[in-house]
DNA sequence: ATCGGTTGCGCAAACGTTTGCGGTTCATTA
DNA sequence: TAATGAACCGCAAACGTTTGCGCAACCGAT
């Protein structure tokens, strides 16, 4: 194993001072070209590589962010870790990845975690036991900018990156009745969850202002949760059906299917969607669009602003992205113009 | 935005040396109990958390974790992830996730990284673009120990997590013929891949050892290139089909359907899988299951044996994960005891 | 009163890098 | 010729922590 070289080494190889080698690494026009091509002959001969840890304490700066997420499933959150690691590297920055598995303590240990490695930002969703912000508050103390996205607070002095949950739901539920659907049911996530929240809110709204009968609404926590729960709506019969995430969407259409139930004339589905798990399924499935590598990418981007360390104030910002309605079908793309709004 | 506050202001503060501050907050026992009293005092009131990057450069050691990973798709690696995060987590490490996109170029760049930040350890899954290793002997050089998960070099001295990729395949068109399938094709991913080149292998040697017409083998890059190839296949007549991983499944069940083919009787399909897509569809689909959560956490685990600096060397060692062939279907576990192989 | 041993803390170096400042050399100009 | 200044490099401090060593004070035992 090759010891590790360090400036110092090969300043006494070149008989200069370490300052100088320093210099020449990094083309400092103090240094005459004959010594920078010595050095840095030295350097490769010695396959030397400077010590970050180093350069980063001498700077005070970590070119990481982290990324706190409450679990990596196979829907929403492997585009987002794509997105936010491209747009991070594209950036020059590293991305750290910590679960919270919706737990509020691992989620307070994470932000520790961030503090104490002095991250130079956080993307975060929330899990689903937060309430309070106090933790986040302290990062951002800290001098730690933080970008929520997806699971966020609503109506907070922050910057955050997210749809309109409520109004996604509503225009879900508007499509399934533009479609001719009467006997609506609703599946949801787990029930402390702001989008939860919000969404179903969306939903009983167009519930009530369509005039339909609340066939029900479920809460669920993993797919085999929603395939139940279709089984049981199918049974008071439904003719058309929302689902809040694709993990739920991913128990719909089996559970219909498994009861000879065609989609969508029997009964149409209609969830927010990534935009991936719908064309596994052959059966027509709308979904309104929310990107996750775009929000993993926009909170970096928003992130960035405040790391470049501009000296005056940002203003808080929540960007709420477009949730454009589409299908997994190709011939057809029904896009009901979601408007675009930016508080 | 309070002052990052470090060990000097709280010993200026508490009139006492900055050592005495670190020993005391550590509980060193030359140190009396009213003086860490009240310097925890002080530190708690202060809100002081010591800097990470100090205290890594001092002890010259990065409690993190590298993860690169071809990309960052929904299908293995999620779960790849999601085993490595949390194990890391467990032995107290951070996880820092780098793609490479399938370019050798981002791999080397990667390496690099690893190397200036002299993380912990290194677990990495090969790009299809890398041929040579000299990028990860040079980091084996530089005292950082690799382990390599999934799509990993051959024969090579390295510590390994795979599965028997040529007789997974073998199996898994045997389960084919055991049903009854004659006609059988197989849908393999990139063509430069080790894994896709000892999957061909396998099911090639399957094809022979049964006497099969060899129906065609398609090398493709996404689900909707395997769905393509599916309805190619098709048109030949098919009763069989082996794919080489989710991605190609997620193409292969949409195909038949669209042909208005039943699976399994029309046509059985089996592949190698991570255990989840395969619940999505109603139709029974096989998968040998290759699991990437547990080869996740054994790549951590076999990382820290190296990690925690015992002395004495270690082997290189290739651990071939069992590969236990399931179906989507509740009823029916089939397992077909795939015997464990430890080389 | 002296010695050996413990307790409790400070001093300073070290991890590897970066950078402000000052000093030397040499060529240029008044 | 001396003053000016550019070109080039070294010195030492600094980032914040950790730790070996030394030293003073105190204890009880000879």
């Amino acid at each position: 194993m090759s010891q590790r070289v360090t400036i110092k080494d090969i300043s006494k190889m070149a008989g200069v001072n370490p300052s100088t080698v320093s210099r020449a690494l990094r083309d400092h026009p103090d240094i005459s070209d004959e010594v920078k091509e010595s050095i840095k002959g030295i350097a490769k001969a010695l396959d030397y590589r400077p010590n970050k840890m180093a350069s980063n304490l001498r700077s005070s700066s970590n070119p990481t962010i982290a990324l706190i997420i409450p679990e990596v499933n196979m829907f929403f959150f492997p585009s987002v870790i794509n997105g936010v690691t491209e747009a991070a590297a594209k950036a020059g920055y590293h991305v750290m990845v910590l679960q919270s598995n919706e737990q509020l303590e691992r989620e307070l240990e994470n932000i520790q975690i961030c503090i104490d490695n002095r991250v130079s930002g956080i993307v975060i969703s929330l899990s689903c036991e937060t309430e309070e912000l106090t933790h986040i508050e302290r990062a951002i103390d800290f001098g730690i900018p933080v970008v929520f996205f997806d699971k966020a607070p609503n109506n907070a002095p922050f910057d955050i990156i997210k749809i309109d949950d409520e109004k996604a739901a509503y225009n879900a539920v508007a499509s399934l009745v533009d479609a001719g659907c009467r006997k609506i049911a609703g599946i949801f996530g787990h029930p402390a969850m702001s989008i939860t929240i919000q969404r179903r809110l969306g939903y009983l709204r167009a519930i009530k202002d369509f005039g339909l009968t609340d066939v029900g609404t479920s809460n669920v926590h993993h797919m085999n949760d929603a395939y139940s729960a279709t089984l049981g709506f199918a049974q008071k019969g439904i003719d058309g059906i929302f689902a809040m995430s694709d993990e739920v969407i991913s128990g719909i259409v089996p559970a219909l299917k498994s009861l000879g139930m065609v989609i969508p004339d029997d009964c149409r589905v209609v969830g927010i969607s990534d935009g991936k798990l719908p064309f596994f399924f052959t059966e027509p499935i709308y979904f309104l669009h929310h990107d996750g590598c775009r929000a993993g990418e926009l909170s970096v981007e928003r992130l960035t602003i405040r790391m470049k360390g501009s000296q005056i104030p940002i203003k808080n910002q929540t960007h709420i992205l477009d949730t454009p309605l589409m299908s997994n079908l190709r011939s057809e793309i029904a896009d009901k113009n979601i408007s675009f709004r930016d508080y």
